[in-house]
DNA sequence: GCCGTTTTCGGCCCGACTGTTTTCAGTCG
């Protein structure tokens, strides 16, 4: 058994978090951190870093680390997190994990008291127990037991969707910016980096009159607890166990909060440094010259860009994945917007899983401003959502082609999504699948098979000539279901040959390909279908978030083929296995 | 523990908020 990145990941969080209640200079546990979320971000299987003796060429990654990867990837184990892990309880861990509790109070309650678990810790601070410590009192106490309530209901849930959070964060911030002290303001945080799911909600305000705004939000009927009140940030928990932090930021001083709040963190890191070269020192009010010590203000997030001499970079991309040193070279692509989408090639009807007509979905894809789209129900094999039969795949066509005929110019193409059964084969035959316009192919079954199963099966589709897109090709489900365990490097090389593209499926629970497997699809020369597969009218609007997901994956409009013109996407798709 | 086009040593972001302090430590982002 073979770790997996993320599993690897995990084990270089947890060193960080016993380093942490060990006392460790914070910059080593730092070190263990940075890696952890470098290797949960990279597009490739570490094993095949391994491979190719390339394990220090990941950020975050030096000799010392790559030393103890390269243990796990052998050994499937790592001796210095065993030995570790006998030095500190694994429920101080869990206890420092709960909010408002530190590595310092962690180890007072293990080493001080005996709390060796979060029940322990309950239970000692419901009898008052702990009130008495070092530093503690009666406040700390109440405010330590709400942790644990909050970390009670994190354990059970999970990281928060974008497609929830967004709409989310959105609604909040229209709420505030209709007092009139509120000037304007923005999402921020990893919401506004779109990342496909969400720790907290982080929102920004600009006024000069911060109170009432504050006011307003510490107020608002959907909050379970104000976390923090201040003047300048306030922090609630809503009843759906959200997180939101507002701050309120004065207007003249906008675009460096706004790009400091937005990060990443690596990106805010790397722009510092730059500002350091440069002779200044950069926070979230201003920048400072380091010599005399007067501020500049940034009253945009452009303005703090062109101070440090870069190209502006677009919020999706400040991952602190080279970004910085390509804007510094004035090279970043220009990046997808929703407004370049002309079509939408995978979505489901009454035919089978879908909840509205084609015609109904065709007229509704037109209004939002489509050119063409193709009605992909599901084979025959996908039982379970009404898949269609051969019989009636071609009674579709009939609708399909009579619905195309009226609303011309805009047209109505017949697809199917196709399923890769668990043996590898294809659901419909190839006579059948050449009469089709364009051929989804999708993994939905069998999706814990291990990785030279499925990969083969994944590669058996790629490699049929009348398969056109592989429909969300990692079969992850967000926050639940992991990925499959698919050998990516033996993906991208079959679609490479092959011609064929990969999608990048817009539904909010999908968001597959995430970007770091888009971004290196795309520098493969691998062509990029972003959908819907929206199963009912209103998830056409998902667009939105596939799109968003493609910038992340740093995606031009060239790279998407449903940016392309029909005459464009017609020229592509016939010669693939002689589509009518 | 990582990193480097001023570096192989000496940095590594730092301000807001809270609660317990009597001038500051811990936590968080």
């Amino acid at each position: 058994m073979v770790l997996s990145n993320r599993e690897i990941a995990d084990i270089f969080d947890v060193v960080g978090d016993i380093l942490q209640i060990k006392g460790e200079i914070i910059h080593r546990i730092l070190a263990y951190r940075n890696a952890a979320d470098s290797i949960r971000e990279l597009p490739r299987d570490l094993r095949a870093y391994a491979a190719d003796g390339e394990l220090d060429s990941i950020p975050g990654v030096g000799k010392i680390i790559a030393e103890k990867i390269q243990e796990m990837l052998d050994t499937g184990k790592l001796d210095f997190y065993e030995k570790l892990a006998t030095e500190v309880p694994p429920g101080v861990v869990d206890i420092l994990h709960i909010n408002g509790v530190g590595p310092k109070k962690a180890k007072m309650f293990w080493q001080d008291a005996g709390l060796v678990t979060v029940e322990m810790l309950e239970t000692a601070a419901r009898e008052g127990k702990i009130r008495d410590m070092a530093g503690m009192g009666t406040k700390s106490e109440a405010k330590i037991l709400e942790g644990i309530e909050s970390y009670k209901r994190r354990k059970s849930d999970t990281r928060t969707p974008l497609g929830v959070a967004l709409p989310a964060a959105e609604h909040i911030l229209n709420h505030l910016l209709e007092l009139p002290e509120a000037l304007f303001g923005s999402v921020a945080g990893s919401i506004r980096r779109a990342r496909p799911t969400i720790g907290d909600v982080d929102l920004l305000v600009a006024s000069s009159t911060p109170i009432p705004i504050m006011e307003r939000f510490t107020t608002m009927s959907e909050v379970a607890r104000v976390l923090g009140h201040g003047d300048k940030k306030s922090s609630v928990e809503l009843l759906n166990g959200l997180q939101v932090d507002l701050r309120v930021i004065p207007p003249e001083r906008w675009g460096t909060a706004l790009n400091y709040f937005t990060g990443s963190q690596a990106h805010n890191i790397r722009m510092r440094t730059l500002a350091l070269e440069g002779g200044l020192s950069l926070n979230e009010h201003a920048f400072t010259r380091t010599d005399d010590n007067t501020e500049i203000l940034c009253a945009t997030e452009e303005q703090v860009y062109a101070q440090l001499s870069l190209q502006y970079i677009p919020p999706e991309i400040r991952e602190d994945w080279g970004e910085v040193e390509t804007a510094a070279q004035s090279k970043l692509p220009k990046l997808i917007e929703l407004s370049d989408i002309h079509s939408d090639l995978h979505m489901h009807t009454l035919w089978s899983d879908g909840t509205a007509t084609i015609r109904d979905m065709a007229q509704a894809a037109r209004a939002r401003g489509r050119d063409f789209i193709v009605i992909t129900d599901h084979s025959r094999g996908a039982t379970i959502a009404n898949g269609l039969s051969i019989e009636r795949l071609l009674a579709q066509r009939e609708e399909i082609r009579t619905a195309d005929a009226e609303m011309q110019p805009f047209r109505v193409f017949h697809g199917t999504e196709m399923e890769i059964k668990a043996d590898g084969e294809l659901d419909f035959p190839d006579e059948i699948l050449v009469e089709l316009d364009f051929v989804v192919a999708s993994l939905h079954v069998s999706l814990r098979q291990p990785r030279e199963q499925i990969t083969a099966r994944l590669l058996n589709a790629i490699r049929n000539p009348h398969v056109d897109l592989i429909g969300h090709p990692r079969g992850q489900l967000i926050p639940d279901r992991e990925p499959a365990d698919l050998d990516m490097d033996a993906v991208f090389d079959a679609a490479r040959q092959s011609g064929i593209a990969l999608e990048i499926n817009s539904s909010p629970s999908r968001l597959d390909l995430e970007a770091q497997y888009a971004r290196r699809a795309i520098e493969l020369g691998i062509p990029i279908c972003i959908d819907t597969d929206a199963h009912a009218i209103e998830e056409l609007d998902q667009m939105r978030y596939g799109v968003l997901t493609a910038r992340r994956g740093w995606a031009q409009a060239a790279n998407i083929i449903n940016t392309w013109s029909l005459a464009q996407f017609e020229a592509w798709v016939r010669p693939r296995g002689g589509h009518a």
